[in-house]
RNA sequence: GCGAAAGUGGCGGAAUUGGCAGACGCACCAGACUUAGGAUCUGGCGGGGCAACCCGUGGGGGUUCGAGUCCCCCCUUUCGCACCA
C-alpha cells in the first residue's frame, strides 16, 4: 500500500472510531514505484546464455520507426508481445525479448528541414522518448541487445552483407525504368508502390524515369520464397496467399513468332496454310526477315486460335517501327497519353482497351497464319516479354481488343461433350470459352487433344523445332535498393576512371555517413553535394575516384535486425552464428499486416542469402508469424487528419500502464481491429481497483496461510477453488492456442466476481486463511502478463519473496476445476423449457427421469406421445414429443 | 472483376466440437452510502406482452430432435489483388 496511505489508515486508527478509511487504487503510484525499481535492474529481463537448459524461445515484435510518439498501434502490438514473453518466462523457458529502432528514413531529413535539426540528433532524440514510454509501459524488453540500425556498428553489417551479394553476382548495378516518388525524391522498390501510388504517399502517383540503380537478386530465391511458403504454416493463411500473389508464378511457354517480309507469301505455303497441313518446322528463311517476337503464354494449346501479336507501347520493337513510320509514332505516343491521364485520374484497374496496327505482320510457328503486329495498351513490358499472341476466342482481354477492333476471333478449344458438334450459335455464346477443361479443334495435328496435355506436347515440339521452350515466369522482380536519400546506410562501392566499379574493402567499413552536412530541398542524393564523402581514391589502383552517393532502402535494415538481437555487440562479424543458431527460428514474430509482403518478404529473402554465405542453419527466419488487428476510433484507423488519434501518454496518464495495456488486449481479440472507447479503459481501471481493494483486504490473513488444507473444505471453498482452476486452465489453454486475451481477462473478471461476492463468507472465516492465501497468490500470477505493475505490488503485499517474473505459472488441477453439480436444460421439441440440476456423474437415464418428473415439463408433455429423447451426457435432454 | 475475412443488444464483444444466444465490459436506469468522486456498493438492462408465452444472431431457403455454428442462393462492410497473358 502506498505509504501516504498506511499513513492515512495509522492515523485514523489512532483516533480509536470505527475506521471509514478505504484503500484507494492509485497506479500512479505504484507504476512509478516499480518503474524506479526495474529501470534500477539492466539485467531484469535479460535472456539466459545459450547454454541454458532451460528451452529457448524467441518472441519479438516488429522494431518501430522512432517518430518520437508510440501510437495506440504500438501499444497494442507490445502489449501482445510483452504478455506472451511474461507468460513463457513463468513457464519456464529462457526467453529473448528485445527491442530497437528501425532509425533510417526520409522522415528524418523532413524534420531536419523544418526545425533546422541534424537527423541524428532527432533520430536520437525520438528514441529516448519513445524508450521512455516503452518503460512507462512496464514492456519486458531485454534494452542490452538494443539495435539502432542507423548506428554505424549496425549499419557497417549492412555495407558487409552488400558486398558479399556483390561477390556473388547478387547485387547488380544497371539503367532500368523505375518507379520515382517526387514528394519523397527518392526512387521505390516495386513493393512500396501501392495501387500506383508511393507507400508513404497515398495520393503521391509514382512517376516512371530511367536510371543506373543497384538491385538485389531476389529472383533468384522466387521459387524457393514460393516453396518455401508451404513449410510456413505458423503463418495466416492471408499472408501467406499474398507473398504467393506477390512471387507470381505462371507457368507456360515461351513462342517465337518470326516477323514477317512484306508481301512474299509462296502459292504452295499458302496452299498448305489453308490445308490446315503442320507447317512447323517453318519455313528456311523464305519470307521471314529473321526478327523474331518471342511472347509468354500460359495457353499454348490455344495458338492455333491467335489473330494478333500485341506488344507494349514501350516495347523496343515497337520503337523501331515507329521510327519508321511517323502515321505509328503518333499513334503509339496517344497510347501512352492515355495511359498516364487514366494514371493521373486514379484509375489504376484494367483502363480502356486501345491499340494501333504496326502495319507489320508475324508468322504463327504453328500453324503458319500471318498474324497483324499491334500495339497495345493492356500490354506489360514488364511482365512476361512484354509482347503476346492474342486469342480472342479463349481470353476475355483478347476478346474485348478483337471486338472492339473488328479482329478475327478463332475458335480452336470447345468443351468435351459427346453427340452433335455444337451449333455457331451455341459457340458464340460461349465466347471467350476460358475453360482449360476442354478440347482442342482445327489445330492441326493437336486438335482434339485435351487443354493440359496440348500444352506438353506443344510446348515440347516449340521446343524441339527450336521457337520456342516450356518457360516459367514470375512477377516478382529484383529489387531495387539505391535511394537518392541522404539519412540511409552509404552504398559500399566506388567508381574509378581506371579499374570502373570497385567494391570498398572490407577493411575499411564502415563507408561512415558524414553527420554534418546541410540538407536542402535540392535534388539528386544529398551525398553528392558532400565532396569530403564523394572523393576518394580507388582501393585497385589508388588514383582518384569517386563513391556511390545513393543509399540503401531502409527495408535492409529491417531485413535482418533480429539476428543482430542475439549478438548485438559483436564488432567483428554481424553476429555470431552459434548464438543465432540456438536461438533461430523467432518462435513468435508479432506485427502489423502492412508487412505482409515488404518487410517480410526481404526478410526470407535476406535469411535464404545468409545460410548460403554458411551464416545461418534455418531457411526461414520466422517459425509462427501473428498479425494482430488494427486500432481503430469511431470506425477509422487513428490519423491526424481525422482526429481521432488518442494518446497512449494521456491514457496512462489518466488510467495507469496497466489499464491501458490491459484494455488493449481486453476490447477485442488480437487480430481484429480494435475499436478504442476511452469508457472501457476507465472500465479496465476500475476492475484492477476492485482487485487491489479486495487483495488489501486481505492481505494479512492470506500471509499466514499457506499451503491450503486438501480436504473438509466449506461448499463456499469449494466453488471458489473451482473458479480459480477453470480460470487457469481457460487462460493456460488460450496461450497455447487461439490467443483470444479478451476471454482470459473476462475469466478473470468473473473469478474476482466470484470472490466478492463470497466477501461474507471470507469475512466470517468459512473461507480458511489457506484457501485465501492460494486465491490470491495464483490470481496474482494470472494478472502478471496482462497487468505487471499491480501483479508486481499484489505479489510484495502478500509477502512472496520469489522474482515474479520467473514465478511458475500456476497448475490447473482438473480435480478442483470439476463441476460436482450441473445444470441440464431441459427441452421440448428443441425449446428450452426447463432446467434440471444433476450430479455432474449422473447417467443417461438418471437425467431423464429428472426431466420427466420436472414439474414444468410434466405438465407440458402430459397427454402428449413422447416419440423420442435425445440425451447429450452434461450438456441437455430434449423431449420430443407430438 | 477476382480472392479472403466479417455481419450477434444502444456500444465493444462472448458462445473452441451443432446443444441454455448475449459471458465479460461499456453506456444507461433504479437504489444505498458519502469526506460529493472521473469514488464505492446493491439491483436491473435483446424486443414484445400484466402474464402464460411469443419473437430474435444481415435476408431467403435447406439439413437436423436441435443451427449464430453445417449446406445452397442473395445482400452489406472491410481488407488484399487488380489488364500478370
Amino acid at each position: 500500500m502506498p505509504t501516504n496511505q498506511k499513513a492515512e489508515a495509522a492515523s485514523q486508527a489512532a483516533t480509536g472510531e470505527p475506521s471509514s478509511f478505504e484503500v484507494r487504487y492509485t497506479p500512479a503510484e505504484i507504476e512509478a514505484k516499480w518503474q524506479a525499481r526495474w529501470e534500477s535492474q539492466p539485467d531484469l529481463y535479460a535472456a539466459e546464455a545459450a547454454a541454458s537448459p532451460k528451452q529457448k524461445y524467441y518472441v519479438l515484435e516488429m522494431l518501430p520507426y522512432p517518430s518520437g510518439q508510440l501510437h495506440m498501434g504500438h501499444v497494442r502490438n507490445y502489449s501482445i508481445g510483452d504478455a506472451l514473453a511474461r507468460y513463457m518466462w513463468m513457464q519456464g523457458y529462457n526467453v529473448l525479448h528485445p527491442m530497437g529502432w528501425d532509425a533510417f528514413g526520409l522522415p528524418a531529413e523532413n524534420a531536419a528541414l523544418k526545425n533546422n535539426t541534424p537527423p541524428r540528433e532527432w533520430t536520437l532524440g525520438n528514441i529516448a522518448a519513445m524508450k521512455r514510454q516503452m518503460n512507462r509501459l512496464g514492456l519486458s524488453y531485454d534494452w542490452r541487445n538494443e539495435v539502432t540500425t542507423c548506428l554505424p556498428d549496425y549499419y557497417r553489417w549492412n555495407q558487409w552483407f552488400f558486398l558479399r551479394m556483390y561477390e556473388r553476382g547478387l547485387a547488380y548495378r544497371k539503367k532500368s525504368k523505375v518507379n520515382w516518388c517526387p514528394q519523397c525524391a527518392t526512387v521505390l522498390a516495386n513493393e512500396q508502390v501501392v495501387n500506383g501510388c508511393c507507400w508513404r504517399h497515398e495520393e503521391q502517383i509514382v512517376e516512371q524515369r530511367d536510371l543506373e540503380q543497384w538491385f538485389l537478386r531476389i529472383t533468384n530465391y522466387a521459387q524457393e520464397l514460393l516453396d518455401d511458403l508451404s513449410k510456413l504454416d505458423g503463418w495466416p493463411e492471408k499472408v501467406r496467399t499474398m507473398q504467393r500473389n506477390w512471387i507470381g508464378r505462371s507457368d507456360g511457354a515461351q513462342v517465337e513468332f518470326e516477323l514477317e517480309d512484306a508481301g512474299t507469301v509462296s502459292e504452295d505455303e499458302e496452299k498448305a496454310r489453308k490445308a490446315g497441313t503442320a507447317l512447323l518446322p517453318v519455313r528456311e528463311g523464305v519470307r521471314g526477315t529473321g526478327q523474331k517476337i518471342p511472347v509468354f503464354t500460359t495457353r499454348i494449346d490455344t495458338i492455333y486460335g491467335a489473330t494478333s501479336v500485341q506488344l507494349a507501347p514501350e516495347h523496343p520493337l515497337v520503337k523501331e517501327m515507329a521510327a519508321a513510320d511517323p502515321g505509328l509514332s503518333d499513334a503509339v505516343a496517344a497510347l501512352l497519353e492515355q495511359q498516364r491521364k487514366a494514371r493521373e485520374a486514379g484509375d489504376v484497374g484494367a483502363i480502356e482497351k486501345h491499340g494501333a496496327f504496326t502495319g507489320h505482320y508475324a508468322i504463327n510457328p504453328f500453324s503458319g497464319d500471318r498474324l497483324p503486329v499491334w500495339v497495345g495498351n493492356y500490354i506489360l513490358l514488364d511482365y512476361g516479354t512484354g509482347a503476346i499472341m492474342s486469342v480472342p476466342a479463349h481470353d476475355d482481354r483478347d476478346y474485348e481488343f478483337a471486338k472492339k477492333y473488328g479482329l478475327e476471333i478463332k475458335v480452336v478449344v470447345l468443351p468435351r461433350r459427346t453427340g452433335e458438334p455444337p451449333t455457331g450459335g451455341e459457340v458464340q455464346a460461349l465466347l471467350p470459352f476460358t475453360s482449360e477443361e476442354s478440347m482442342l479443334i482445327n489445330s492441326g495435328e493437336f486438335s482434339s487433344l485435351g487443354c493440359v496435355e496440348a500444352q506438353h506436347k506443344m510446348a515440347a515440339g516449340a521446343e524441339e523445332h527450336g521457337f520456342g521452350k516450356p518457360t516459367v515466369t514470375y512477377r516478382l522482380k529484383d529489387w531495387g535498393v539505391s535511394r537518392q536519400r541522404y539519412w540511409g546506410t552509404p552504398i559500399p562501392m566506388i567508381y574509378c576512371p581506371n579499374d570502373g566499379i570497385v567494391p570498398v574493402p572490407d577493411d575499411q567499413l564502415p563507408v561512415l555517413l558524414p553527420e554534418q552536412i546541410a540538407i536542402t530541398q535540392q535534388g539528386g542524393s544529398p551525398l553528392a553535394r558532400v565532396p569530403e564523402f564523394v572523393n576518394t581514391t580507388c582501393p585497385k589502383c589508388g588514383g582518384k575516384a569517386l563513391r556511390e552517393t545513393d543509399t540503401m532502402d531502409t527495408f535492409v535494415d529491417s531485413s535482418w535486425y533480429f539476428y543482430r538481437y542475439t549478438d548485438a555487440k559483436n564488432d567483428k562479424a554481424p553476429f555470431d552464428p552459434a548464438t543465432v543458431a540456438y536461438w533461430f527460428p523467432i518462435d513468435q514474430y508479432i506485427g502489423g499486416v502492412e508487412h505482409a509482403i515488404l518487410h517480410l518478404i526481404y526478410s526470407r529473402f535476406w535469411t535464404k542469402v545468409m545460410r548460403d554465405l554458411g551464416l545461418v542453419k534455418n531457411d526461414e527466419p520466422v517459425e509462427r508469424l501473428f498479425t494482430q488487428g488494427m486500432v481503430i476510433r469511431n470506425g477509422a484507423k487513428m490519423s491526424k487528419s481525422k482526429g481521432n488519434v488518442v494518446s497512449p501518454d494521456e491514457m496512462v496518464e489518466r488510467f495507469g500502464a496497466d489499464a491501458t495495456r490491459m484494455y488493449s488486449l481486453f476490447a477485442a481479440p488480437p487480430d481484429r481491429d480494435l475499436d478504442w472507447q476511452e469508457d472501457g479503459v476507465a472500465g479496465v481501471s476500475r476492475f484492477l481497483g476492485r482487485v487491489y481493494r479486495f487483495a488489501m483486504k486481505h492481505e494479512e490473513r492470506a500471509k499466514s496461510g499457506r499451503p491450503p488444507a486438501a480436504m473438509n473444505l466449506s461448499p463456499v471453498s469449494q466453488a471458489i477453488l473451482r473458479k480459480l482452476h477453470q480460470t487457469i486452465r481457460k487462460i493456460t489453454e488460450d496461450f497455447a492456442g487461439r490467443w483470444h486475451f479478451n476471454t482470459c481477462i473476462a475469466a478473470i473478471m468473473e473469478l474476482v466476481n466470484t470472490l466478492t461476492a463470497a466477501d461474507a463468507a471470507i469475512a466470517s472465516g468459512e473461507v480458511p486463511d489457506a484457501v485465501l492465501a492460494e486465491v490470491l497468490r495464483t490470481l496474482t500470477l494470472l494478472l502478471a502478463p496482462f497487468a505487471p505493475y499491480l501483479a508486481f505490488e499484489l505479489w510484495e503485499e502478500i509477502g512472496e519473496k520469489e522474482n515474479l517474473l520467473r514465478a511458475p505459472w500456476p497448475k490447473f488441477e482438473e480435480a478442483l476445476a470439476r463441476e460436482e453439480q450441473i445444470e441440464i436444460p431441459v427441452q421440448i421439441n428443441g425449446k428450452l423449457r426447463s432446467v434440471v440440476r444433476m450430479d455432474a456423474g449422473a447417467d443417461e437415464a438418471a437425467v431423464r427421469d429428472a426431466a420427466l418428473a420436472d414439474e414444468k415439463i410434466a405438465a407440458l408433455i402430459a397427454g402428449k406421445e413422447i416419440v423420442r429423447i435425445i440425451v447429450v451426457p452434461r450438456k441437455l435432454i430434449n423431449i420430443v414429443v407430438k
